[in-house]
DNA sequence: GTCTATAACGGGATAGAC
DNA sequence: GTCTATCCCGTTATAGAC
């Protein structure tokens, strides 16, 4: 069954495109181990749990992807724009689900039951949060501390169901709007958030 | 075990509130039966199927929601506003997760797998995108269609993520944001939606 | 490391008495 | 309409040969 080469790396592969298009309770080994063309005692052999293989797959996009963040956000200086800031809140994570095999599964991640809250928000989410809270607090220093909050929270909404249900609009528009072009997306959203943030009431 | 009253509600009511706590695949049916106090074959008896009592909670609030979602745009005149409209589109959910005792369970629809595209999407949203969108698109004559139904797309993410994970916002801003005051909230998301969708270039 | 076989369990659904 | 008892299936996880 197995031609020898990455077992391991192939039942990532495999986990990260299932959960993405079924959802983690949706997906069982046996979908995976079929879909990867490997054992269905090789998942336990190298994840234990079906729980830790979750855990394992989300850790591989979301650390790169957060790396990218921070590092966007640096390289931007000092005195961010918002516009700036929010790029590099999502470039990131919009160019992964664009390019990684996983469909939507980071959308999955910040939509599912339990494991957002428990496990992935805390370790995460909150410090990744706090930086570009702190970034938009700093550009926007007109803006109540409360409304940056809020704020933040909503694009991280305009996110979510992007990676999650980003092919939609092309149904819900009858073709008339496409999410081939990144970067004009990226822009879009952006451009949106950022005349979001600019609003003047508090 | 059942004192005899309301069986059938008291299932929907009991399935409402932990489908949208642990999301439709997370409940088994023995979880909700205990929860209301019934017996387990009486969902077969009054439902048939998990999918179709799944089904029957939905309809059962999104049915009145999008109702009271037309009657608030016709109550704005020929030509609403875009706060108006966007008012319109959200405070019958927002305020429904509030009174009824749903949890997420409406954000929960927005983000299920199979679920939402297969039955809720083009049933329940699709019509009401394009009643919106046409509601939009004529209060903002210069914004070109593609554009009007990105940022609907987006206004409808900050819904999803508000009804999934409203309480999440007192925990990222350590307690300094509060959701209790509805009317806050409602306005606040309007205010920077309409900021978007004002948003000049195309 | 990889496989077969199977244990142990929980799930949805149903039969049939009352 | 409501209950008990049960069927049958798919699930995760593991034991043990190779």
């Amino acid at each position: 069954m197995n031609d020898g080469g990455g077992t391991k790396i192939r039942i990532l592969d495999s986990s990260e495109k299932l959960f993405g298009l079924k959802g983690f309770d949706g997906v069982s080994l046996r979908d995976i181990t079929a879909d990867a063309g490997v054992n269905l005692a090789s998942i336990n052999y190298h994840f234990q749990t079906k729980e830790a293989l979750i855990d394992a797959v989300i850790a591989r996009r979301i650390e790169p992807v957060n790396k990218r963040r921070y590092e966007m956000l640096e390289a931007a200086g000092p005195e961010p724009t918002v516009e700036q800031i929010l790029e590099a809140f999502l470039l990131p994570a919009i160019e992964l689900k664009a390019t990684a095999p996983l469909g939507p599964l980071m959308g999955r991640v910040m939509t599912n039951p339990d494991l957002f809250v428990d496990r992935i928000f805390n370790v995460y989410l909150a410090p990744l949060a706090e930086r570009f809270r702190a970034a938009l607090a700093k550009a926007l220093p007109h803006l109540s501390p409360e409304e940056v909050v809020w704020r933040l929270h909503f694009t991280i909404g305009i996110m979510s169901h992007q990676l999650l249900w980003g092919g939609i609009i092309e149904r819900i528009s009858n073709g008339l709007c496409s999410t081939k072009d990144r970067e004009a997306l990226i822009r879009r959203i952006v451009r949106f958030a950022a005349a979001g943030f600019r609003s003047n009431e508090n």
